[in-house]
Parts: C-alpha cells; sequence; structure tokens
DNA sequence: ACCTGAACACCGTTCAAGT
DNA sequence: ACCTGAACACCGTTCAAGT
C-alpha cells in the first residue's frame, strides 16, 4: 500500500498550502511567470490536481489577496483618525513593498472577497468614528484610492517582477554604459526641458548631467499628507455637498 | 476568404494602420481579447505579416499609447495654472472614456515613449510657468500620479472590458434577480456596517436597502480639486523641502 | 476524496520560404 | 519589400479515467 510515488512523500494538497506557495512562488518568479502549470510543478503535482483546491486561476488571485490583506495591521486604537490611517496606509504599503505582486493583482482584480470588504469597511470605519459624515466618507474614500492598499498608479514604476531590469530591452537605463546613459540623459534634457529641470541635475564645470533618483516613499507620504490635510479641512468645517465648492 | 487573393483586394498594410485597427479592435472586444492573432484576423493578414510593422505586442501597445496621448487636447493658453491642468487632465479622462483599453494599457506599461514624454514635459511645464519651483512641481507631479491621466486606481471600478458584466459569474450585482440582490445587500449591512452607511440607503417603511450608485465623474473632480487645493497652498506659501511638515 | 493523462483551443514568436 | 506556412514552447481548462 506504500506506493513509490510522489504523492507518497508529499504532504496532501489543500486550499492554504496552494495559496501560500502561489504568494511565495509570486515572490520568488514575479506575478507574470506565475502560471498554473509553473505552481502545480513547485507543488510536485500535475497542473489539474490544483483545481480541487481552486475553482480557477483567478481564485487563486482573490485568494492570494485574501493573504495580502491578513498581512495588513489592524486599526491602531486610542489615537486619532488621521494617525489611525496614516499608520493603517503605511502598513499596507509595507506589506506590498514585502510582495511586489500584490499591486498588480489589486489593480488586476475587482476582487469584492471578504477579506477585502473588511479591510475596506474597518477603513471606512476609522473615518466615520473620527467625525466624518457617512457623505463625506464615501467622497474621501473615492479620492484615497488606490492609496488606501499602500501604493498608487505611477508612470516609470519598476514594473511588479523582481528582476524587471533587463528583462526586455526597452527602459534600459541602468543596463547601459555610462557614456550612452549620459546621451540619453542630455538627449532627454534637450526635447524635454521641463521633465529634464524637475529630474536632473547639472554637474557646474563640465555639462554633464545627472538622473536624481525619487524617494518613492517620501513621495507617497507627501501625497498622503496632502490628502490627509485636505480632509481634516473638510472635516473640520463640516463640508458638505451643498456647502462645498 | 473565398476570394484567390485577399492581398490583392486589401490595401497594403503600415504602421498606422496596423495601430489604427488595434485601438478599434480593442474598443470593440476589450483589450483582453487582444491578441496578436485576432487583430491579424481583422485585417485580413496572417499573424506574422504584424511583425513587418511592429516589433512584437509590447511595441504594438506602446503605439497605442501614442494614439491615445494624440487624442488629448493641447493645453489651454492664458490661464492660470490650475485651470490649465484642470482642463488638461479632464481632457486625458475624457480620452479614457472613450478607450476602455486605455487606463489598463497605460497602467501595464512603464512606456517612456516619445509621445508619453511629450504629454508630461507640457504638464510639468504648466506648472513650472505657473510659479512651481522645480523641487515641488516633482513631487506635485508624483502626487498627482495617474490623475494626470484622467484616471486613478480604484477598487470596485468596472473591468476594463466593454461587456464586462455577466463575463464572469463572480461580482454578478446587476444580472441577478431583484430578489438575490436585497438579500445580497442585507447581507453586506449586515457584515459590513460601515460600508453600508455610505454606500446604502434605507427606505424608511420596509426594511428593504438600495445601493446609492457612485458618481465616478463627481469623484474624480472631488479628488483632483482636493489635490489642486493643496498645491496651490504649498505653493502660495511657498513651501520648500526644508520649511515643509 | 483526491490525483492523473491526454486533449482542446488558444497564445506570442522563430525560422525559412514564397511573391 | 512585403507577406506566408509550419512549427515551437508556452497558456488555462475540459473530460474521463485512475487510486
Amino acid at each position: 500500500m506504500a506506493r513509490p510515488s510522489a504523492a507518497a512523500t508529499r504532504p496532501r494538497l489543500n486550499r492554504h498550502r496552494v495559496l501560500t506557495a502561489a504568494a511565495a512562488l509570486a515572490d520568488r518568479i514575479g506575478i507574470e511567470a506565475l502560471s498554473m502549470r509553473r505552481l502545480a510543478q513547485e507543488l510536485d503535482v500535475v497542473p489539474m490536481a490544483l483545481y480541487k483546491h481552486v475553482a480557477n486561476k483567478e481564485q487563486l488571485l482573490d485568494g492570494m489577496v485574501e493573504l495580502l490583506v491578513a498581512e495588513i495591521d489592524p486599526p491602531a486604537t486610542g489615537v486619532d483618525w488621521r494617525t489611525a490611517i496614516r499608520l493603517r496606509v503605511l502598513s499596507a504599503r509595507r506589506v506590498l513593498l514585502r510582495h511586489p505582486w500584490g499591486r498588480s493583482v489589486l489593480e488586476s482584480r475587482t476582487s469584492r472577497t471578504p477579506a477585502v470588504l473588511g479591510y475596506i469597511d474597518s477603513v471606512i470605519g476609522t473615518f466615520r468614528t473620527g467625525g466624518f459624515s457617512d457623505e463625506l466618507t464615501h467622497h474621501v474614500m473615492h479620492a484615497l484610492g488606490s492609496r488606501m492598499w499602500g501604493f498608487t498608479q505611477e508612470l516609470f514604476d519598476e514594473p511588479a517582477g523582481p528582476d524587471a531590469s533587463g528583462a526586455d530591452g526597452s527602459g534600459a537605463d541602468e543596463d547601459a554604459s555610462p557614456e550612452v546613459q549620459q546621451a540619453m540623459l542630455q538627449a532627454l534634457a534637450e526635447h524635454f526641458p521641463n521633465i529634464a529641470a524637475t529630474v536632473l541635475t547639472a554637474t557646474h564645470d563640465d555639462g554633464t548631467v545627472v538622473a536624481r533618483g525619487c524617494d518613492d516613499q517620501a513621495e507617497f507620504e507627501f501625497a498622503l499628507d496632502l490628502m490627509l490635510d485636505g480632509f481634516e479641512r473638510l472635516r473640520a468645517t463640516g463640508w458638505s455637498p451643498r456647502v462645498g465648492h
């Protein structure tokens, strides 16, 4: 009765094992490389074995989002709404930095799963107990948008995959030679002077130019605080749809 | 396909014809159904014929973004920066509403194409001539994020495809019977009271509950104006990285 | 109850060949 | 110069069968 098959040596599959393996695999190889077949291979199982525990790939991704949400800190207690929201959002952001696939899976999904709804409900609750009217809370949640998850869509972010640079030839900023990079930056400055002004710094002696990197965390917090300040102003002045602008 | 030679009756392919056909096809069948093979079929050509005019699918998508950007109004002249940005962003938004694939293609792409860079450069230019320091302009562009393109990532937006409802069984809000919808709303209210408070309204006589739809355009403008107000406040007070919060 | 194997209908893209 | 055909290495998912 002891079969010499792979099944004997390997623990039985279940939904949770499938999901955690999927998340770990996506952490390692990137979300675009995560396929049902690749995941099955990772679990030492034939592709169709997965379908006993997960209806299809969509549900696999939904399940991965569940795992993600579970990693976000619960709301802080005994602090004002602004602190609570800020901490929560920055916690979500940390989760998404740990799991680079999170952003693109959240983006691709309109997943009204209980885990997702629970998180949203709890964020809304923080606003409401913080003195926001239901109407204002509604608007404020829209304005927060994906920032609630710790990210915002930005052009020129690194793609989701782990080893994105060099994966395709385009972009190719880091793997070019210094001379080529310098030429590209000069060309950029020539054709797009405004971009150059905000993103490059010229060294005084020669005409060479250097790209100033973006501090993503600082930029995220800049925009978040701008929003939170705006929210507080509306709340404090008793904003309502009629008297607002 | 009944004709002896399709090539004889059909105009020669070129890059522009390929791109416009791709955009029109995506408008019609949705971006997730747009494949090189499907596009070739639409153009009455064998799949490999496309590769003479477009290096690969990535470049096809980049080209579609070019078309998109070309549809955005040029910046208004003779108005203050706030009006100019607002008009421009709302023009971009109209373009994206016309082409539902635009959002997801922009999201999927880190396309540093000249068309995209030109648009960004021009938006930055509006801030700079409007009295923003280069440093503040940089932050403000980050804060604007995808709003600059007329969209923001939001949970529970309609998916990108044209006939998204009913395409998959999940979600299934509109195609359910009234009784089922009512039951779902009641269940929502029970498990997620805060969501319910901001998104549902109860009718007074019976206990039934009705979903208040979201006015996406109004929500977009609410958040946009909140941002622009914040930008103006920082500009007017001469914000700099040292004295800021 | 869980896993397997073969098959189907798709992808993007290569290479070598046709006109 | 432009288009074609066959082939390769992948997908997600079905169905019927094995243990």
